[in-house]
Parts: structure tokens; C-alpha cells; sequence
DNA sequence: CCTTGTATCTGTAGTTGCTACAGATCGTAT
DNA sequence: ATACGATCTGTAGCAACTACAGATACAAGG
């Protein structure tokens, strides 16, 4: 007769390297509630299935992508509700897109602006900045 | 004889409404000593000068271009040692720059692959989603 | 069985840049 | 004198981790 193999898990060094998530943040996630809390062995180590597995790395990819823990919170209740819509995922990811394209555009401003002073920067030894000068720029 | 008109400066609820920083923002600012601690009346409300003023607004400007507090510590010190040279703020600068252009292209990245994941997606009420599924994609 | 060494455990505190109270006092106008 | 707004201190919260310390767990070798 076969042996049962029953299945130890994975332990969470080994999640951690599979998908590239830091241990402390593995436990972080399930302390907050992003992770299920997994089986542990008789001694009280955590236990992972390949189920929790996939929910790790489902969360790694969405930080990947910038996604906030709340809006991946919002993924799962989707996914976990088992009747969610396509569209439903659709506006929660344009809506991801449309900040990420706001910061952009921020973030060129700041560019701009960063570009400019600097261009009309000398360069020089002397204590004559027009950085400093446009920071301190009168009220 | 003239009244000598001793200044009283400017209460911290001046200095928010010029500068646009929030109160406690003020307060945390002094706490963690990117500003110098002003007087106090006798009572022990906060008596700002006209020179404090200026390095609220400084550092104002400078988070709005993005810089760290920690930057702005550093020009900060750079401007207080008065024998700074502009090409060390410079190099702050473009420091500076080179890191926001870092997050404009991380952010671009971001952009395509939310862009091609949403494209994907039919919208439907089906519970079939491609957003879904590259999330969940397998190891 | 015992030791060694790595892995994991819990709990707490630090990071960045604020923001939000609560409960007390100050300052000023009437 | 009193009312009202402005300010005070001190603490705790936010996001999303990261970094310990000090105590066990587990697996392999002798």
C-alpha cells in the first residue's frame, strides 16, 4: 500500500523565496488580514498550501503593479465572492490607472521645474545659488 | 517719542496661512529640527520672525518640488555653513532629479502593463476575467 | 539520544511625512 | 468678567513595510 503522503506545506522561507516576498512581510500580510492564517506543525510553524501560495504571489503581482493593499483587500472579496464581474475588476483597475497616471503627470512637473533650476545653475564655487534663490524666492 | 512698536511676530496661525502648511505640520517641523524653535510669548504661544518665515516657505517650495526632509536638511546645511558652493546644491539637485525620473519611468511601466491587462478585458458580468487570471498566473 | 545549526516564532519599535485628536491654557474683544 | 477663538502638549494613527531581540522548532550528523 502506498504511503500517505501527507503533504507538509510549505514552510514560510520557502514561500518567501518562491515569491520573492520578505518573511516579515508574509507575516505582516496575514496580520492584517491579506493572508489567511495558515495551518501550523505541532511545534506552532506556519504551513503554507499551494492555494495560499497562489493568493501570495496574487498579491505580490498586484503590488508589482502598485495596486494598495486595500484595492488587492477589494481583488479577493471579488475573487472570493465567486459570482464577481469582469467589469467590476475593470473599473477597480482603471481607477489604479487613472493615479498612476496622475502621478506621472506630477511627477513631470516636477521634472520640469527640477530641470529648469538646475539649467540655470552655474555650477560654480561661489555662494551665489539661483537654486537656493528660487527656493527662498520672496512670499 | 515714538512708541517703541516691539514686533511681536507672527503667531503660527500666520505662518500656515502664508506659507500654506498645516499647523501641526509646522509643530512636527520644529519638532524634528528642520526649523530652529522660535520665542514665545509669555504665555508660551510661538512668536515667529520674519526670518522663520522664509525658511518655512523654503522648505514648502522644496516639498513641493519632492525633496526629502532629509534634503532639505542637507541644503539647509549647505546655506547655514554660508561657504557653501552651488555646485554641491547642484548635485542635490540632480540627484534629486535623477530619482523622480527613476519613479516617471517606473510609474510608465506601471501604465503599460495596467493598460494591456485592461485592454484585455471584455467588461462582462462573467466571472471569466483576464485581469484576473494574469494576477492569479501561475508561478 | 544529543548536539549543532539553521529556520521560525512572538512581540515590539522604527521608518517617512504627516494628520488627528483630547483636554488644557492663552489672548483678545467686548 | 467672560466668551470665543487660537494655541498649547502629548499621544496615537495612517501606508506598507523592515528590523530587531530573545525564545523555540526542526532536520541532519555523530
Amino acid at each position: 500500500m502506498a504511503k500517505i503522503t501527507k503533504t507538509r506545506g510549505y514552510p514560510i522561507g520557502q514561500m518567501s523565496r518562491l515569491t520573492g516576498v520578505n518573511i516579515e512581510t508574509i507575516r505582516y500580510y496575514e496580520r492584517i488580514g491579506i493572508l489567511p492564517k495558515p495551518d501550523r506543525t505541532a511545534g506552532g510553524n506556519r504551513q503554507y498550501s499551494h492555494d495560499q501560495l497562489k493568493r501570495l504571489s496574487f498579491v505580490a503581482r498586484s503590488r508589482a503593479l502598485g495596486f494598495s493593499l486595500n484595492e488587492i483587500r477589494s481583488l479577493f472579496e471579488m475573487v472570493d465572492r465567486d459570482d464577481f464581474s469582469c467589469s467590476e475588476v475593470h473599473t477597480l483597475t482603471t481607477g489604479h490607472l487613472a493615479s498612476v497616471r496622475a502621478k506621472i503627470d506630477h511627477l513631470q512637473r516636477l521634472e520640469t521645474a527640477l530641470e529648469g533650476m538646475a539649467a540655470k545653475c552655474s555650477r560654480g564655487d561661489v555662494p551665489d545659488c539661483p537654486i537656493i534663490d528660487t527656493l527662498f524666492e520672496a512670499l
